[in-house]
DNA sequence: CGTGGGGTTGATATAGTTCAAACTCTGTGG
DNA sequence: CCACAGAGTTTGAACTATATCAACCCCACG
């Protein structure tokens, strides 16, 4: 049923898990798996046996609904754990989407069962479970916001957040336009608008189809916050450079019929 | 800062509390409040010192965004277990909404204390912490519908299922339409005309403004996930019969402009 | 050299927002 | 008891952001 080829996980990798959570007890009941994107970790449906964490690379968790579109739920990244409830079946599906990922995998029965002795154990499973709630609020506020333009915005930046790893500014996502699109609740072109408009007016630059730069971080929270302070959106086709020098302030571009 | 008065709480309502949770290890930790709707219960960003849970009655979570919007990320209903984080202030703010609400308030730091030496305690901080999970993510796939019709007749089926005390299929919503739009993302009269759109099709009908009854459960469903099979969406103000007798039967009410 | 998946762009249709107004219900004060 | 006010709800009409349909480009891969 698994896609998922065991592995004898090369020593780094170990390490690296360790290294992402403080304490081993928890650790010990690990198994870890290489995978490639496309890999599915578990299925909708499946009975909710195992929790699993990141260790390195990227992942999705999605429902299918009934007329067969997509709901992505969450990105799970470096780190996160994900696929984890108390009892009866995976409500979505996890799927990789980056090659070379690893992942951790955890019996439930057993980690749980070490909690009920293991106050420190206890409390990491707390701390994660806590984690995923404010994730998932996080997730919550970025699909309550209306405008396609703020949600790709917010979505950025939470990436940026998340990706902290890298220097600065630049972002890579891992996931296609599609997943974007999924999450977000838009429709892939106007997601690949959207882009384009932020890049069209200067606010990002692409340095790869999925490597993007924020070129003007402040544009982009205003953006993400669109409505406030009447600003303007940009449109998409909009070619006027220049954004007006005061942040948050009104975006104003010629021709732009900003009708706040 | 605090909105709540403290009361001594009725030996009904503390015996009713104490059903709420198997063990009373934690409700020791415990103080009730009554509350009328309007009644702040905490403050968007102040400190999280305390978990609280809805005894009776009901609440909303919300957040203001920068614009004056408001988003509604969760309603918590009785038994419910809500602002809740590990440290830091809470992302949202809790808000009485019904009258006669009795909220339970649990001091965080002693109840994590006390799960550090309780395992029974901290097993029961784990079940409602991934409670509260399911109940984001079943949020979220809720907000990830697209049709406004989906998301209304999914929320009436949540309702529905979470108001289970009444009898079969009345529901009462303790909150008001705008609370529902901006749970759902839809601008009020969005949400009122859906309504109207499905008492109309005979889906529902109303027994109060905010007492619903459903009168067709198949239908209510096939309403949540309405994109599927390529059902037709009932529309506000249409009555015309002779529907495609394809599949999950469509509706047919010729002018059954039925205001109950 | 073709094939297919991902990505972008264009044109059009429509669902939902927005603006505006009226209606209901409840409470309040004369 | 009635008039009035205000919040919540419903309905109508116009507008627009986004979905949808349809190409087309690009690149990796066989």
């Amino acid at each position: 049923m698994d896609l998922l080829y065991a592995t004898q996980a090369p020593a780094s990798v170990a390490e690296d898990a360790a290294r992402l959570v403080a304490h081993g007890a928890m650790e010990n009941l690990a198994t870890l798996f290489d995978c490639r994107a496309g890999d599915t970790v578990y299925f909708q449906d499946d009975r909710a046996d195992y929790w699993y964490r990141i260790v390195s690379g990227a992942a999705r968790e999605c429902a299918l609904t009934a007329d067969g579109r997509r709901q992505i739920v969450d990105f799970p990244l470096r780190g996160d754990v994900f696929g984890f409830c108390t009892h009866g079946t995976h409500p979505f599906s996890g799927e990789i989407i980056a090659d070379a990922t690893t992942v951790a995998r955890y019996p439930r029965r057993r980690v749980e069962q070490l909690a009920e002795t293991d106050p420190e154990v206890a409390r990491q499973i707390r701390e994660i479970a806590f984690e995923s709630i404010e994730r998932l609020q996080t997730r919550m506020a970025l699909l309550g916001r209306s405008s396609a333009q703020e949600k790709v915005s917010a979505f950025l930046l939470e990436m940026a957040e998340r990706c902290a790893a890298g220097p600065e500014d630049s972002i890579v996502l891992p996931m296609s336009r599609y997943d974007i699109a999924d999450y977000l609740a838009l429709a892939v072109e106007t997601v690949s608008r959207t882009l384009t408009a932020l890049r069209q007016h200067g606010v990002i630059a692409f340095t790869g189809v999925r490597q993007v730069r924020i070129v003007d971080r402040a544009l982009l929270a205003a953006a993400a916050t669109a409505r406030a302070a009447g600003a303007a959106p940009f449109r998409h086709g909009d070619r006027s450079g220049s954004p007006s020098p005061a942040v948050l302030r009104r975006i104003q571009l010629a021709g732009s019929g900003d009708r706040s």
